[in-house]
DNA sequence: ATCCTTGCAAATGATTTGCAAGAGT
DNA sequence: ACTCTTGCAAATCATTTGCAAGGAT
């Protein structure tokens, strides 16, 4: 049984071939966008509709299995939930890389909720820019 | 001539009443939504076209007057440039609060932005939680 | 066998466009 | 006067919904 379909089993959702291929392209993709996850899934099923696509992923980010990275200037992207991490957006070529968080941003971002009684429960840091190949 | 008449002709965009309601709506608001913005117009300039609104903060963002601000599971806000900060928001009333943005976290970024080669245009800082207000 | 999930097509909602009339400089 | 901007309506694009048929457990 693949790790997808535990996952899947896990937050009570069928392990349907559907879903299944959602989750490994956002694997494999790292961040991907809902029109390009149809686009990729339909090479080799084509009868897939963009309404379960759709749906799927309102499901799976309603049951935190993936993130909503939004953009400025694009549509959204997903990504599979991980620890915190910084994005690195390239503004040429929309590809998003990740950099792990460091010990000391963690502390700052909950020291200053903790000072606003403000209650933390999501970090996302988007840095955009020209990525190195782009340059 | 007010300040925003000014940032307008700077833009070489005309100072339309249309426009400085926008740029009005957004300094009050702090954080604001493009139908938000035009609900607020239409109670004083019922003749407004949400159309008009759209092209408006298209260009504005272009000429680097407005930024986007994007926002998981929701509509993009927009707010004036100003220095980078980070924004708090409330999973709950969907508020929007700025916090100024330390020198340490702009050195972390910059020094992190270096070592990539990634050149670094924009910082975009989003905690996601509940206000104080709404605990 | 049961209940959940899918694909389709239609409905809704958001954003963009073209163009004649109107406003800013 | 000249050019840019507006409002309108239509067009396009994105997302959601309802429902009968199919698939997972």
């Amino acid at each position: 049984m693949s790790d997808h379909t535990i996952l899947l089993k896990q937050s009570n959702l069928k392990a349907t071939f559907q879903r299944i291929n959602i989750l490994e392209n956002v694997e494999i993709h790292g961040h991907i966008s809902i029109d390009e996850i149809y686009k990729q899934i339909i090479k080799t099923h084509p009868s897939l509709s963009l309404a379960t696509v759709y749906k799927n992923i309102i499901l799976m980010v309603e049951k935190g299995l993936l993130i909503e990275v939004p953009i400025a200037g694009e549509k959204s992207k997903y990504e599979l939930k991980k620890e915190n991490h910084i994005h690195l957006i390239c503004t040429k070529c929309t590809k998003v890389e990740d950099k792990p968080h460091t010990k000391e941003i963690d502390e700052l971002f909950k020291d200053m909720s903790q000072v606003e009684s403000f209650e933390l429960s999501k970090q996302q840091i988007n840095l955009y820019g020209v990525c190195a190949k782009c340059r």
